[in-house]
DNA sequence: CACAACATTGTAACTATATTACATTTTGGA
DNA sequence: TCCAAAATGTAATATAGTTACAATGTTGTG
């Protein structure tokens, strides 16, 4: 079975992950780019998933811990790519429309600019969403 | 009565617009701030909207000319600030989550930082998307 | 005018995404 | 053990967006 926790064990294979949360972990791993929660969803059922919240309530625990990115252009989710998952300090995504591959950027001046054009008009910035939609580099040569 | 076009002239107020696409950019041109597709087919039952099929159509079309913008992180539309409504320059979105209200904002080294970044990757981008979730200067004193 | 070509509109059904409400089970500590 | 909190299960519903097809209106041309 592809079941990745059982026995005694109850389920939580990474760090402190519930069963439900490391399931959906592993599928948007496993996965080449992002998965649409429904998606995520589908390939669970022989996990015993039945319905959406099982999913979204993971989602949301992954995506709070950093774990997990949500693409709101996109209305999907990917496995965040920084390896011990450590630093999470993404603020932009390189979405590829042709491939559908997902590149996470970190840069400190683009962080910069934002707080600088925030401050400028009082606005207080909890959260920046940037997703860049294009073709990456093996996409645009094709 | 509330209609804004009819007689001979068959619906088409401001520039080139049709029927449709005047009564939804007239629903935001009223309204504070963005409205979702659903909000703007209620406020157009009176003339005659029956399903959201009219809404979405309209939009398409006033979303391509730069009349009204997206915003992706709230599945919502604006009417674009810019008084002619002829330089749609906007690169981001400073949004407000106590009051709603969207401020729109150009800014050359913002948009010249995404450029460099994405080139240095080989990502070619068509469409950025930048908003700020946070709370606007009125909103953050209160 | 007549007619063809095209754009716009109307309507229904459906797919996709996300949340609310409530019941049950599991887990960890006093 | 027993309780409280966290996690899970399930159903129903709300919200967002699309597909398919029919009908109507508009425009240019012979």
């Amino acid at each position: 079975m592809t079941r990745e926790t059982h026995s005694h064990d109850h389920g939580r294979a990474p760090a402190g992950l519930t069963k439900n949360q490391s399931l959906v972990f592993g599928a948007l791993s496993r996965a080449e780019g992002p998965l649409s929660a429904y998606t995520i969803l589908d390939q669970l059922r022989d996990d015993g998933f039945r319905a959406p919240l099982q999913v979204y309530r993971a989602l949301d625990k992954l995506v709070e811990t950093g774990m997990v990115h949500r693409l709101e252009s996109l209305n999907a989710f990917v496995a965040c790519s920084h390896p011990g998952c450590d630093s999470h300090e993404t603020i932009a995504f390189a979405i590829c429309e042709t491939c559908g591959k997902v590149a996470e950027i970190s840069d400190e001046p683009l962080e910069e600019r934002i707080r600088e054009l925030a401050g400028k008009d009082g606005f207080s910035v909890k959260r920046a969403v940037v997703e860049l939609r294009g073709l990456c580099a093996a996409c645009s040569q094709a």
